[in-house]
DNA sequence: TATAATAATGACTAACCAGTCAATTGTCAA
DNA sequence: TTGACAATTGACTGGTTAGTCATTATTATA
């Protein structure tokens, strides 16, 4: 494991205790038994440190419970997406703390913006589920539902997240009560209340759009990393149709399918998805 | 206005805007106009100061809340009770903020302990407000309802306090709607997943009971405080009986109903109202 | 007006922190 | 073994912080 990945595990740990304000950079070098100076070797500075440990675990998460979500079959959807959001977030509780208490406290530009921005990929992800799920008949509600689900997963995370009392719940019993209550919802909510206006106001903040430079950059760095032949040849390959939109539909969605078993290539293949206008 | 009462002001608004542990006290005097000795002549610490806005606002927000459920009748009570406590977030923003950035964030214990305590006051009145509203029927998914309403009140404040744009939304509409999300999950919902023993697990957090001994101490320092006739002989009775146990129920209610009127005995109403064992 | 009591000040202390960099240690090829 | 290069160290810098306290200003009283 690479003296940068030590930093981020143990780091992680403190945060999740402590808060990111209150843990010195001092407190992760003596726990991770380094001197301070090498801490600044791996990190350009604290606030990078974090920036990296949300880009790592969202970056993770969203295409994760994308894939999942595009790929389900219909009558599993609803229960998968429930079932994977709560197994991650009690797999990764630390991180799970973390982004709760970080969410709404912090004052870094560069963090708040990429918080918002994973913040409004998940209400695309969850706007793909409720239309694919309920289709036409819940156009009117479809801005509130959303807020719901996301109410819901908020809520119950807390629940075991900041229990102080080690609670071992049945994540499956609690995804099939999450997805009662989001049908119920769904076939009986007749009062509109979030409207398509409150969703655009409430994205204005987000300016921050990945650019196609940024995708070519990452395949850039992607295709020196990998080793494995046919994940090479895919990456060189969708490179080139970024640039010259020079290959079939049918081509650039095989050649994303061979990145998405490659675990270090879940990210880029979920904005490959996104820039190549497929699902 | 006395000084500590300008100072809470003023480091609210400096709390909402940086965070509590961003803002030093040095801010806070500058902005009040005073040394910073000044403030160490109000506070002990800057941990008693968020101490005294929490304790502040949660006693008028939890004497509000609960007096309504008591005394809404049953058409309203679900709309009252959503109307209220949005439209507090929207009148205490500042405070609004405060609450959800510290609240998974702080790490004195008092504090924690405090916010707990309201916390499970708040659950109490939830509780109360459900089996009211919806009695026997519902008693296997009242707390999961309880989970939910607690959800849906969390999600829409977040929505207008931490939006950007400042979002006029409409409150009316905005109770409906969630009264009749509640409703509908009431009805609907027969999957139970908070059991009794969860309820029971996560309130072994909160030790801390009110204790008959600061009910008095509280009481003595009120008297001392009122002026009004009425309301003080109605303190002073109130803790005789406390101690004594020497009045009716009836003349206790009276006695109690006496102090709802005053602004500044919510809070020991409130709690009399508990210690006395009349809702 | 004089005196006592109270309120307010702000320089000071001791502790902490992010980030730097000259000096030291480790590595590896010649 | 040597020397060149890279990795690592931790004392140091410049800055911030909560909280204190001797001094000063203000007010109330006689």
């Amino acid at each position: 494991m690479s003296k940068k990945q030590i930093i981020m595990e143990k780091a992680l740990e403190l945060f999740a205790k402590q808060g990111f304000e209150s843990t010195s950079i001092q407190q992760i070098t003596d726990y991770c038994g380094i001197s301070k100076g090498a801490f600044y070797l791996s990190f350009k500075s604290k606030d990078q440190l974090i920036i990296a440990l949300i880009d790592h675990f969202m970056e993770e998460f969203i295409s994760d419970i994308d894939h999942l979500v595009k790929t389900s079959n219909d009558d599993a959807l609803l229960y998968t997406f429930y079932h994977t959001i709560l197994q991650s977030f009690r797999k990764h509780s630390d991180f799970g703390k973390l982004l709760i208490k970080e969410q709404t406290h912090t004052l870094n530009d560069e963090l708040l913006e990429k918080l918002h921005y994973y913040n409004n990929e998940m209400d695309k992800i969850i706007l793909y589920l409720i239309e694919r799920q309920y289709g036409e008949e819940i156009k009117h509600t479809k801005y509130d539902l959303m807020y719901c689900i996301k109410s819901f997963t908020g809520m119950y995370s807390e629940l075991f997240l900041f229990n102080s009392v080690p609670l071992d719940l049945d994540l499956n019993l609690l995804s099939q009560s999450l997805v009662e209550k989001t049908s119920i919802l769904a076939t009986h909510t007749t009062i509109t209340f979030i409207s398509e206006e409150i969703v655009q106001l409430s994205k204005l903040q987000t300016k921050k759009e990945i650019k196609k430079e940024e995708i070519i950059h990452l395949l850039e760095q992607k295709i020196e990393d990998i080793k494995d032949a046919i994940t090479k040849e895919s990456l060189i390959l969708l490179k080139q149709h970024i640039l010259e939109r020079n290959l079939s539909p049918a081509i650039v969605t095989g050649l994303i399918k061979n990145l998405q078993n490659h675990p270090d290539c879940k990210w880029i293949s979920y904005l490959l998805r996104g820039a190549c206008h497929l699902s």
